[in-house]
DNA sequence: TGATTTTTATGCAAGATGGTACAAAATGAT
DNA sequence: ATCATTTTGTACCATCTTGCATAAAAATCA
C-alpha cells in the first residue's frame, strides 16, 4: 500500500518540474519569480517549498529533470545502429526537436545556466556536467568507428556543434534552419557531400 | 572648443562602459543589481542613469561596446594573410584570449544575453546581430579561399566553434585547453593533421 | 464520527531593487 | 565676484521578491 495519510497533493511532481524547467528557460534563472514559477506549475508558493525547497534548488532540480529528459530523448539514438554520418544527424535533429518545442527555444542549461555560472558554483558544476556528459556520449559513439580518424577533435566539433545549435535556437533560428545547420556541420566534419 | 560648462565628470565613459560590461559578465543581466554596476563603474546611480539610461540602456550599451572591442581584437587577425588553417587557429586564439580575460570568463553575449533573449526582443535583436555578424566575417574569410569546399558549411562548423569555446570558457576550461580544443577543431574541419 | 496527518491558501514581514528628488559642489562665462 | 550650467552624492520612495507563519481543507485511520 503506498497510498499515504493526509490530504493528497494536487499536483504532479513531474509535470510540475517540467513546467518549472520552463518558466526557467523563458525568463532565466534570477528572472524568474516564485510567483511566475509558481503560476507555472499549478501550486502556490508555499507548496513550491515543501516540494522543492528555495528557488536555487528548484533550478537545480528544474536542471537535472531537463538533462534526464534530455538523455533519455537523444541517447537512444547515439547507441543506434548505422553509419556514423546517420547517427550524428539523427542526433543532431533529435536535440533540435528538443530545443525547439515548449515556451522558449534554446536549452535550459546551455542558455540559463550560462549566465550564473561565475556566481554560483553549484550552477557552474551542473553547467560542466552538462558539457561533460555531451562530450563523453558524442565521444563514445564516434570511438566506435573505426573510420573516424581524430576521435578527440571530432567529438570536440559535434560538442561545439550542439552548443552552436542551443544558443543560435535561442538566437531565433527556426528548426528547419537548424536541422540545415546541423547537417551542413556534420557533413563538413566528416568531409561528405551534402 | 570642445569644453563644455559646468562640473566636469568624474568618470571616463569608455572605462566605466567597461566596468559595466564586466559587472555585467559576472552576475548576468538580471542579478546585476545597479550597486553592483555602480560601484563597479566608479559611479553613483543617479550618475549611471544620467550617463546610460535605465538599466536595460546600460546592457544594450555595454553589449554594443563589447561586440565593438571584441570587433577590433580579432577582425584584424582574419583579414591578414596566411593559410586558412593558421588564420583561422590565430582568430580562435584571439577570441579565446578575449574570453579568457576580466573578472569572469566567457562572452557577455553569448553567456547573459541568451538568458535574457526569450523575454525581450531588443536583447533578442542584439544577440541575433552578434552571432550574425561572426557568422558573416567568418564566411568572407573562409570564401576567399579557393581551398575550402563547403564555405556555407565550413563556416557555420566555426560559427559553432566560436559558440562552443565561449561557452566551455564560462564551464570553466581553461585558456590552454581552450586553445588545444580551438586546434583539434580546425584541423577535425578542415581534415588536416594536428 | 472523531482524531490525525498532510496539503493548500491567505497573508505578512524583512529586505532588496529600480528609479528619482534635491541640495551641494565644481566648472565656465560675464 | 557672481551667475548659469552640469555633475555629484545623499536620501528617499514605491514596488517587487523571497521566504515563512498560520489557519482552512481534504484525505486516512481508529
Amino acid at each position: 500500500m503506498i497510498s499515504r495519510r493526509g490530504r493528497p497533493p494536487a499536483y504532479d511532481r513531474e509535470a510540475a518540474l517540467m513546467a518549472i524547467a520552463e518558466a526557467f528557460r523563458l525568463r532565466g534563472y534570477a528572472a524568474a519569480s516564485l510567483d511566475e514559477i509558481a503560476s507555472a506549475a499549478g501550486m502556490n508558493r508555499p507548496s513550491l517549498f515543501a516540494a522543492f525547497g528555495n528557488k536555487k534548488a528548484m533550478y537545480l532540480a528544474a536542471l537535472e529533470d531537463y538533462r534526464r529528459r534530455m538523455r533519455e530523448a537523444v541517447s537512444p539514438v547515439l547507441e543506434s545502429e548505422g553509419a556514423l554520418a546517420d547517427v550524428l544527424t539523427r542526433f543532431f535533429d533529435a536535440v533540435i526537436g528538443f530545443y525547439c518545442e515548449g515556451v522558449a527555444p534554446g536549452c535550459l542549461v546551455l542558455c540559463t545556466a550560462t549566465a550564473e555560472a561565475p556566481a554560483d558554483d553549484e550552477i557552474a558544476d551542473a553547467l560542466t556536467a552538462t558539457v561533460d556528459e555531451i562530450e563523453a556520449q558524442l565521444s563514445a559513439r564516434i570511438g566506435r568507428d573505426e573510420a573516424a580518424g581524430d576521435v578527440a577533435g571530432l567529438a570536440q566539433l559535434m560538442v561545439s556543434l550542439l552548443i552552436g545549435i542551443a544558443v543560435q535556437a535561442r538566437a531565433g533560428a527556426d528548426e528547419s534552419a537548424l536541422k540545415r545547420f546541423a547537417r551542413a556541420g556534420v557533413a563538413a566534419a566528416l568531409r561528405q557531400p551534402l
